[in-house]
DNA sequence: ACGGTCGGGACGCCCCGTTACT
DNA sequence: AGTAACGGGGCGTCCCGACCGT
């Protein structure tokens, strides 16, 4: 039992470090020496726990989507205000983004030429953005005049897009970033009434003013509590 | 004199192999000696043109530097419509981006890991925007509401989202995003007035609908004639 | 521990392949390939016990280092006849000089233009060298005329100058030559009264001439014994 | 003709430039890119004039030797002094071996294991000075005591030494080691009439004090007017 | 004749992912 | 779970030749 646990933590040491080197320097550059080395166990270790690099990927990748699922949560069908709900994930994806190496590296592997991808992570998030405008436009808060797929696509294109500009070294803070894009989009896509109850900057703006930010991996552990993963 | 000619083709075929491996699997899984194969030389002169893997990669960067010179033109300062040119221009730079490997490579090698770029073509890219959108405003076309920076940002970022979407494999075509994108964006920037003589599928659309796409190697062997990049 | 040994027993191959090849033909043309082959392992199995070619060279010499103290031995302040331990050291330096591959790569090394020495064998040999004279001027056998200094330098080059010769392909035996400078060069540097005492083919000549020449890589595997340098 | 006269000068430059690249890193390592761009041409010039890098060693061992044999000059089998004219060519020697880098080279290679020789430079001055020694004793200055073979063999391997520890990067003044040396081995060596003639510094120590070291290549290009080599 | 430009292969060193055997 | 070892490439360098100007 004691030894079980154990291996979960050296489990979960691994992901975590191969996240961060798949972030560093990409899949096909990190070495799994430095890997195992990161997470204080040895090059043994590592081949007992993830039969290839390919395995450790895919399990990298398989946390990023629970994390990624995570950040998403239960989608109510009946939410009150789908919009502001949309705004405020967005704002959550962003900050995760920034914070969690892991759902980073899962983005990253994404578009990373050195893996071929089992899950992906912008078509799951595309798709949770299209099931909350299409509540949205169920509920009445959605402008008549706008394409879902429309929206859909720019919304998507503009998460990746601040993903990658990220990655690019540009200097900006996500989360300004994120609020002028709402604040521009914002008023194209609401109808009239919707729109004053909305703030572009996220409806949790205060508990993220105080600096509630990534939770750390207590959240990832209880994901790696699913045995399948880790 | 016929020898410079020669030496100048294994350069530009050097540069594209480069250029479409690095596309391919990234700058640190791009093998030198497949980079030579494919471009139909040995490794000896490969090492003779370009003294790196470095050398090579930062080549590719000009390159593409100039190709994205070469699409966003001469900016006129008083072009009778500045948002339309914009959009045409993003139409441009998708489809290029789409058919070129040298300015793909060149964006691609903006967020690989694995490299250090010397030049950031989306930094070129937004400061573009951010001209046009000047223009715009001083000429009065654009809507007094809105902040520069937010439409800034916004369209670089959906820009770069557009090429990340792409490499995930997501199927879509391009030009169709980038319309969907002008449409639902162009309401809330122009002027009311200037909005009904703006199309969001570009205004060369009947040029394109011809396929007069990328134009291959002619135009960069236009670029590669400055001895200082090939 | 059965695993120790092994790994002992690869490092010292490793170390006796090195050095032959180095003395065979120099640092910078012998390829690690031939070194692990010659020593029956393989490319990795090198690199698993040795950073670098560099570090393999630092402990070849080493090793040197550690024979050449082996030969030289624990220098007695109060030697009966420090000037006949001077003759038989000067013997033996010779003999394994031309026996021992690790000693002699050890001295190649030291003039070989491919490599950076971390530790001059000769400056070693040259010290001990004063040292034994210096005892002998102590205790009377030295003739006063001859300065210390004279005499090291010219013992010294002598040595240096015999393992060049044997380089060049200058066949004569070593044990020969050795004798031939001390019976040259005995008279000059001892005082009339010890000269009758001392031989200049060394007073350990019968057990030379039984053929007890180097011991093999007994000595060395237990100078190998220390951990810091195999 | 005029043609011929820079060809010559080319080959001149070529050897200089690898006499200097061998004794500086070795044959082995000393690249003919080096050579030829510190020659001041190209990779093709050199391949006209040496069919490789072998041929190219070889120039630089026969130039070496024809400098061996202007420093030995003429030996006149009556000269009026041969220890001392020993004694100076030793100097002389010693000095050239310091200041003319082909010399050098030349000696240089003969203990290069990267190198197989084709004339053997200290065999030449072996010879020679046993034909002093011989001299020296027809003529009666040498001490009948001594064995000539036991003198050659110390002679050169000194000689050799020294050259060996110079190369180790023991810093010493090479003129006051072969003072050293003979003020240690000369009394041993002539008679009593003969040694107060005797100077160990040499008896052309005014002139070398003036600073007349060695000439330049202008004596290297009289020896370059061989065609044979040059 | 003399020499420069361009290109071809062959290795050399090092690193990496993986695997037996404890 | 860790130690020891294997084999496959990757990058860079090197020696050389083929071809073309003067």
């Amino acid at each position: 039992m004691a030894r079980q646990h154990r291996a979960l933590r050296t489990r979960q040491e691994l992901i975590r470090s191969a996240a961060e080197a798949f972030d560093r320097v990409g899949y096909g550059e990190a070495s799994i020496a430095t890997i195992s080395s990161r997470a204080g166990v040895s090059n043994g270790a590592l081949h007992f726990h993830f039969k290839n690099k390919k395995a450790l990927g895919e399990a990298v990748e398989l946390v990023a989507a629970q994390v990624l699922l995570h950040v998403t949560g239960q989608v109510p069908l009946r939410h009150p205000a789908p919009l502001q709900l949309l705004i405020d994930t967005s704002h959550t994806l962003a900050r995760t983004l920034r914070d969690d190496p892991v759902l980073r590296a899962g983005f990253g592997l994404g578009c990373d030429r050195t893996w071929h991808s089992v899950v992906n992570l912008w078509e799951h998030w595309q798709d949770w953005v299209q099931l909350m405008l299409t509540v949205a436009r169920d509920q009445g808060s959605l402008e008549p005049g706008v394409a879902i797929e429309d929206a859909v696509f720019t919304i998507a294109a503009v998460c990746a897009g601040f993903d990658v500009l990220n990655r690019t070294g540009v200097e900006w803070e996500a989360r300004r970033a994120v609020t002028r894009f709402w604040r521009l989009m914002l008023p194209q896509l609401s109808t009239e009434a919707a729109r004053e109850h909305l703030s572009p900057e996220g409806s949790g703006a205060a508990a993220c003013a105080r600096g509630e930010g990534w939770s750390g991996y207590r959240d990832m552990a209880g994901i790696c509590g699913n045995p399948a993963y880790c």
